[in-house]
DNA sequence: AGTACCTTGTGAAGGATTTCACAAGCACCC
DNA sequence: GGGTGCTTGTGAAATCCTTCACAAGGTACT
C-alpha cells in the first residue's frame, strides 16, 4: 500500500555542497537501479559518492524521511524523491549560446536529454555557422534569441562564447527572462539579484590540480 | 628597488574554495593588467571575483603578505606572486584520453595553453579517430598511452572517455605514475591515496540551475 | 512473542570558513 | 613634520558544514 504520498517538507535553505551531493546521489541511484538492485544502505551510497553515511543521511533528512530502520532506502523511491527535490520531474527547456567548439559538442552530448535537459535553441553569430544542424537543432543568428527564449520559453542558458562576449550574452538572455545561466566562458560574470550564474571554468580546475601537485607535501 | 624575494611562506593547509577563489584572482588580474592598470585594491578584486575585500586579503594572507596598506596590490606583482602560490611559474603538460567531442573540443581549446597547460598527447580506442591531427597533436592509439606518459612525464590527465571506460582509464593514468586527474565522465571515480581526481560534470551544473529554480523562493 | 541485529534520523559537538572590526602602515599634502 | 585619508593584515566572533553518537524503528529468526 502506498504511503500518502512523498511528504512535500518544511525546507529552509540548502547548502549548494548538499545540492551537488545529492545530484551524485541520483547519478549512482540510477546505475544503481539499472543493476537490479532494490534497496541501498546510506554508507553504500557513501561509498560511490565519496562521503559518509552520516553525510548522506543528513543531507536527505533535510527534506523528510526516505528510509527504513534497518533496511536502508528503496532504489526506486529514492529516485523519484531526487528527482522532485531537485526539480527534475520536469524536463527543462535550454538554450545554449555560441555554436563554437564547446557549445557544438554540449548540443550533441547525449547525457543532456537523458538528465531531463532539452535544447530547444542554439545561436550564434557567426553568419557560416547559422543553418548548420547539431543533433536535431538548428543553429540560429543570435538575433532570433529575444523572440526565441519568449516562444520557446527556456529557463536556462548555456553560454559558450569567448570570454569578451560573455557578460554581453549574459545580460541579454536575462533580459530576455532567464534566470538560471551556466557560463563556460573564462570570465566571472555579474547579474542581478536573482539571477543564479554558474560557472564551468577548466582553467581553474586545472590550475586547483597544479596547485597539488606542487603542494603534495601535505599529509 | 626589489625585496629580496617573494616569501615562500608557512602555509599549512589550505581550503579547496579558497585555491579556487585565488584562480580566479588570477584570471581577473591577467585581464586587468592588460588593460593598463597598475593597482588593485581588495575591494575591486572582490567586486571581480564575487566576493568580500575581507575575503581577499584573508585568501592571500595566508601565503605572505603582498599589499601596500593605503595603496593596494601591485597588478603585475601580484600575478606574479599568484603564479608561483598556484605552481603556475612552469609549465604543465597535459594528456587526454577519448578524442570524441568533448575530448576534441578541450584538444582545440587554446585557453588551455595560454594558462601554462599543453596538450602533449590525446588517445582513443577508435581506429577511425587514431592519426587524424587536433591543434597539432596527433591522435594516438590507446595502446601508446602507458609509453607515452612514461617518456613526455604529464602530471596531469583529462578522462573524456564514456562513464563505462572511465574507472578503467583512470587505473591505468594512475598505474602509469600520473597524481591528477579531471574528469569529465558523470561517474564519480575511486583513486588510490595520494591522486587527486576533480570532476566536471556537467548534470551536476544542470541539477544545480534546476534546483535553484524550483526553489527560488529563498530571500 | 521475544531476541538479535541492522540501519535510519537527528540533536549536539566539533571543525572549518567567512565575516567583522580595527590597529598599523603608507602616501600625499600643507 | 604632522595631519588626513585610504587600504592592508589579522585576531576574534559569527556562521556554516560535517561528524559523532545514540535512541528509535524496523526485519528476521527462533
Ligand atoms: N573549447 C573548449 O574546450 C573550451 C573549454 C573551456 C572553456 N571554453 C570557453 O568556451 C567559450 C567558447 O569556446 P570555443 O572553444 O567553443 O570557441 P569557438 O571560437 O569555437 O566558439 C565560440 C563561438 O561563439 C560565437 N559567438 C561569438 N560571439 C557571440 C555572440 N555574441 N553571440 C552568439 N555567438 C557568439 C562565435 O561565432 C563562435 O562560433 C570560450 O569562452 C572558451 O574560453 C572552451
Ligand atoms: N559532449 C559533451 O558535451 C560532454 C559534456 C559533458 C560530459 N561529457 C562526458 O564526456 C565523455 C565523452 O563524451 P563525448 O561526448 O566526447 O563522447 P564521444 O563518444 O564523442 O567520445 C568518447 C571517445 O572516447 C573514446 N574511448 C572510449 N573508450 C576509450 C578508452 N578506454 N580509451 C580511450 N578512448 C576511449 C571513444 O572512441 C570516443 O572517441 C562522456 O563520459 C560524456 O558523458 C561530454
Amino acid at each position: 500500500m502506498k504511503d500518502f504520498t512523498s511528504t512535500p517538507p518544511p525546507v529552509k535553505h540548502i547548502a549548494e555542497p548538499t545540492v551537488r551531493r545529492l545530484s551524485g546521489y541520483l547519478r549512482f541511484l540510477e546505475a544503481f537501479d539499472v543493476e537490479g538492485h532494490e534497496t541501498i544502505s546510506s554508507g553504500e551510497l557513501a561509498r560511490a559518492g565519496g562521503t559518509t553515511s552520516a553525510q548522506v543521511r543528513k543531507d536527505l533528512s533535510f527534506f523528510g524521511s526516505f528510509g527504513k530502520r534497518g533496511l536502508g532506502y528503496a532504489v526506486k523511491d529514492l529516485i523519484a524523491s531526487l528527482r522532485e527535490i531537485l526539480g527534475l520531474d520536469t524536463r527543462w527547456p535550454v538554450v545554449i549560446v555560441g555554436a563554437g567548439k564547446i557549445g557544438a559538442a554540449l548540443a550533441q552530448y547525449r547525457g543532456f536529454g537523458t538528465h531531463g535537459f532539452d535544447v530547444v535553441g542554439i545561436y550564434d553569430t557567426d553568419p557560416s555557422r547559422v543553418g548548420t544542424r547539431l543533433n536535431g537543432v538548428t543553429v540560429r543568428a543570435d538575433r532570433d534569441l529575444e523572440g526565441d527564449i519568449a516562444t520557446l520559453t527556456p529557463r536556462i542558458a548555456v553560454l559558450c562564447v569567448p570570454g569578451e562576449a560573455a557578460q554581453a550574452a549574459l545580460d541579454r538572455v536575462v533580459g530576455a527572462g532567464i534566470r538560471a545561466v551556466l557560463n563556460f566562458a573564462p570570465t566571472s560574470l555579474v547579474a542581478p539579484e536573482g539571477v543564479t550564474v554558474r560557472a564551468v571554468n577548466m582553467a581553474t580546475e586545472l590550475e586547483v590540480l597544479a596547485y597539488a601537485l606542487t603542494n603534495e607535501s601535505r599529509d
